[in-house]
DNA sequence: TTCCATTACGGGGCACGTAATAATT
DNA sequence: AATTATTACGTGCCCCGTAATGGAA
């Protein structure tokens, strides 16, 4: 048995059993990828895709055993070079955020100033994505590490770290009346027209969890990816935005006021998602810390060992 | 990066940075094993050993979490041939039952009877050993599945299923004076002289807590490995013994009484040791279950997934 | 007809074995 | 002197790439 079959079985399965594909996207001949895996199945005992001639249409039972098992020794073969490099040269590599819009933007320029101030040799880049495309890329291996509030639960690879809580504000116009109100009430709000965050992004189920709670049917008028869209429609006057606190910076936002919303929906908590199985190296380890000071080296090996602690 | 490379490196660590010995523990030649170590090295780019001029001396740090990599890496591969030979021939494989003395002898009978009924074509061996020869074999794959009382809490890459719970009883002569006692105490015992298990054994530690906590020293005379020892001794009056209430059959054992001492000792729960990241396959599932039969599939995978649950 | 996997075949790289060497104990 | 790791060197296997073939859509 060799590792690169155990790569080719891995591509083809990615590239949803088009073996030619698979060995285009590796670089290498078509007849090489079918022969190793023929050597693979013969080698193992048993077929690992069924074949409709001359077709690859399923994987068998045993071929998902086997491509589970393969995927983590792949895995591992690169964590094994990661340790290479780890106490090769400690201050260079390369390290990939994936986040979500309202981290990258109002969360992480501190922490990333920071950090590439104290290890300037590493090349960081940050991929935004939903936070599905962020999961499915952490634990694919394209990205180190993953930062977002919700939907990364659902990967069984991932282990999630939580970080720190957050809050919820109203942003209006000036002059708005709710600015008026001695206390803001979802009733009031829900007069208005609503601005917010699309479905599946940063905490949006906490807000309609809020208003059903209380019976009331808020108009959502434009969901958007991200806060800079919202904030621009409310000052247009197309309604009132809710989005995270930390993305409200009165500096910069002038044309807007921010009304505290924390007594209204349920805080969110925001958390760092690493692959259970890779080799961590420092500087992630150092990454983590600046982000959330509470996670130290330790405190996230014991994480990682005991995801439910 | 080859297979081959991290087997060699597994089998150097083994044999304690004996490369010759390495080399002829694989079938293979000294140059070859020096050859693949010295590239695998140059292509992590780290030393992995250290050497005092044509000495391998000590495993380096990253050596050592190469080491942990590559064999993890290495029992997925052997995974990956199990789950072949699931497939392949799904009633016949080895199974190695690595176990102590009183399982083997007065517990496993009548399950492993059951077993090879059901399984005849598989190839089912009993190791004995001691709980922490056992746990070793587990741990390194010779053997599948360790059955014990005690000390297999030690390695972390054993999970440990809780099978059942049992109790000790004092076995004596006939006619010995502590037959003739309506409730039998440990003050009453250490009168005696006393027979029991060795130490690391069968929840021996358990008889010393309960001396201890009455301030008693209680006199042990012989410390055996097995309870057939034991009752030997017992039976040429040699003191009175200690031993798990299992170990006596009464049809058997016509020349001893046994008295219970569920009431002076905290019970000792035996528990199945399997190592965490290794393929199960049916059979195996299927003894476990046979053994203890609230062990069912999904409750033995969802402890391995929560170890301490 | 096109796309795609398999079979056929030849070349080159590399893993392994034997022999020789060098360094420790 | 004995043990043990490394270097030198040749051979054979096997992986891979090109070309050709055979099924599916």
């Amino acid at each position: 048995m060799k590792l690169q079959q155990l790569r080719y079985l891995r591509e083809i399965a990615k590239q949803k059993l088009n073996l030619s594909k698979a060995a285009n996207a590796l670089h290498t001949s078509q007849p090489g990828v079918s022969r190793q895996i023929q050597l693979l199945e013969q080698e193992l005992g048993v077929e690992i895709f069924t074949r409709h001639g001359k077709r690859l249409t399923s994987i068998t039972q045993p071929g998902l055993a086997i491509l589970e098992t393969a995927q983590r020794m792949l895995q591992d073969a690169d964590n094994l070079k990661k340790i290479g490099n780890e106490f090769n040269d400690k201050e260079s590599g390369t390290f990939v955020i994936a986040t979500t819009h309202t981290q990258a933007r109002y969360v992480l320029p501190p922490v990333i100033k920071r950090f590439i101030e104290r290890h300037p040799k590493i090349r960081l880049s940050l991929r935004q994505g939903s936070p599905i495309e962020i999961s499915t890329w952490v634990s694919s291996g394209e990205a180190d590490l993953a930062i977002a509030t919700e939907a990364i639960e659902l990967f069984d690879e991932l282990v999630m770290l939580p970080c720190y809580e957050w809050n919820r504000c109203v942003v209006v116009p000036p002059r708005h009346p709710l600015l008026q109100l001695k206390e803001l009430t979802l009733e009031s709000i829900a007069q208005y027209t609503i601005i917010t965050y699309d479905f599946a992004f940063t905490g949006r189920s906490k807000i309609n969890q809020a208003f059903e709670s209380r019976g009331l049917k808020p108009n959502v008028v434009l969901t958007a990816l991200d806060a800079d869209v919202i904030k621009t429609y409310v000052e247009i006057g197309l309604g009132v935005g809710i989005l995270a606190k930390m993305a409200f910076d009165p500096a910069r936002d002038k044309k807007l006021r921010a009304i505290d919303a924390a007594h209204l929906f349920e805080p969110s908590t925001t958390r760092i998602g690493i692959c259970r199985n890779s080799y961590i190296r420092h500087y992630i380890y150092d990454f983590i810390e600046m982000f959330a000071t509470h996670l130290d080296t330790e405190t996230i090996n014991r994480l990682l060992r005991n995801p439910e602690n």
